[in-house]
DNA sequence: ATCCTACGATGGACTTTGTCTAAGTCAAGC
DNA sequence: GCTTGACTTAGACAAAGTCCATCGTAGGAT
């Protein structure tokens, strides 16, 4: 563990938290000027191997890191400025696939991505 | 309605075609050597305006490409060789967001991308 | 205390995907 | 035969991410 492991981890705390790669190296900068982007690729991509951390992709641009990786939750996104909440859905849409729409594969998980209109945006 | 738009319409026609806008272009190349990339992306990118082609997001790299525009649907990726397959879930996956995880939010669509292994990487 | 070693950090080059722009081409209409 | 405008082209550019050679440093060995 460490100077710039700590910063990286301190960076991705609390709920609501999406931040991309840049933004992330951004306020680890903040902490710790000397800190550079590929380490926090590099230490990024351990966290989600640990399984700490999440791998959002809301839209086409960056990653985003979640750190509310123990509980399972899918996202809603607004169309116009970007907010992403995290969210729980009813239900289980992993058995709404038939077998019949599974074409044999071994189904092991889905990601959903509700989109809408933020009350900011709307 | 030029060679170069007919022939990127022609490359974008079957079921179960996911085309990244590289493999568009290589296959309209072989049809037509001459077109060029920014050809396909505008083509593309009018085709998706028309609502004549969906873009779909499966992983980080390109967008690919779907001509199944008129019937809504999901889609199963192999997490090993990337294959796609459309799907059609059983029930109504907005329904499934109570308004309690709505966050005032005017939600109006969700994808879902189921993931799992193909019959062959299985 | 000094030297060695190995791991992690660093910066920069590189890759991929996509967009933008300036210039070129072609057909239709005057 | 020109002009106009839409479409196409090639290449430059940008954003996000990965890769790699080098550098620093902490901890162990002498």
């Amino acid at each position: 563990m460490t100077a710039q492991r700590r910063v990286v981890a301190e960076v991705l705390d609390g709920d609501h938290v999406h931040l991309t790669a840049d933004e992330v190296h951004a306020r680890a900068v903040a902490k710790l000027p000397e800190i550079s982007r590929a380490t926090v690729y590099n230490t990024l991509g351990e966290l989600v191997t640990l399984g700490e951390v999440l791998e959002v992709s809301t839209d086409r641009r960056a990653k985003r890191y979640d750190p509310n990786a123990h509980r399972p939750h899918q996202h809603l996104v607004c169309a116009k400025c970007g907010a992403i909440r995290d969210v729980h859905p009813a239900g289980n849409p992993l058995a709404d696939l038939p077998d019949s729409e599974r074409f044999g594969f071994t189904v092991s998980g889905v990601e959903m991505t509700y989109r809408g209109l933020c009350p900011n945006c709307a």
